[in-house]
DNA sequence: GCCAACGTTGGC
DNA sequence: GCCAACGTTGGC
């Protein structure tokens, strides 16, 4: 089993929508990027764990974990000539974007922010964290995953002073 | 709203 | 194949 992470502007889809949605399941349509593409297609598997991250938010951070229950297949978004992702080069003969299935597992006890994950030394290498990283889907190393997992079950850390 | 970082496009 | 121009992402 693999891990990822996955970023949404809750503006646009966010967790609550993930697990308002029937079966807490969506299309993980609309990515639009070769190295995010690649990455489901070949690599994102049924049973793999995802982050489920909130960008362009207030606050931006990890939110929850979702499930892939479906591997990649077709975006058919790119087909549909009135939707926002349309790409009249994709064809269903030859599709050049994909999607994958995720499920809402569960919502963590507590939001990780950005600027919590950055103070974390073990998580410096984590993909998130690089600068100018941009990807809307990356891979999570099984370490950082389980640093991540444990730090939301602790009670965020004391802040330096005159932080609220 | 600003702007740095990055990806894509297209002229040459 | 280079690279400038442009569009997008996303933190702040």
């Amino acid at each position: 089993m693999k891990y990822w992470l996955v970023k949404s502007e809750p503006g646009a889809f966010s967790w609550d929508d993930l697990e308002n949605a029937p079966t807490k399941t969506t299309h993980w349509d609309g990515v639009r990027n070769y190295q995010a593409r690649n990455m489901m297609r070949d690599d994102m598997k049924q049973g793999d764990r995802v982050f489920f991250y909130h960008s362009n938010a207030e606050p931006t951070g990890i939110v929850g974990i979702c499930e892939v229950v479906k591997d990649a297949y077709p975006d058919s978004s790119a087909f549909d000539a009135k939707d926002m992702h349309f790409d009249p080069k994709s064809t269903k003969a030859a599709p050049t974007w994909y999607m994958v299935d995720l499920r809402a597992v569960r919502r963590l006890p507590r939001v990780l922010t950005l600027a919590e994950l950055k103070e974390v030394k073990s998580l410096g290498k984590m993909a998130l964290l690089q600068r100018g990283s941009r990807l809307s889907v990356q891979p999570v190393t099984e370490s950082e995953w389980n640093t991540v997992s444990a730090l939301a079950e602790k009670p965020a850390a004391r802040r330096a002073v005159g932080a609220k």
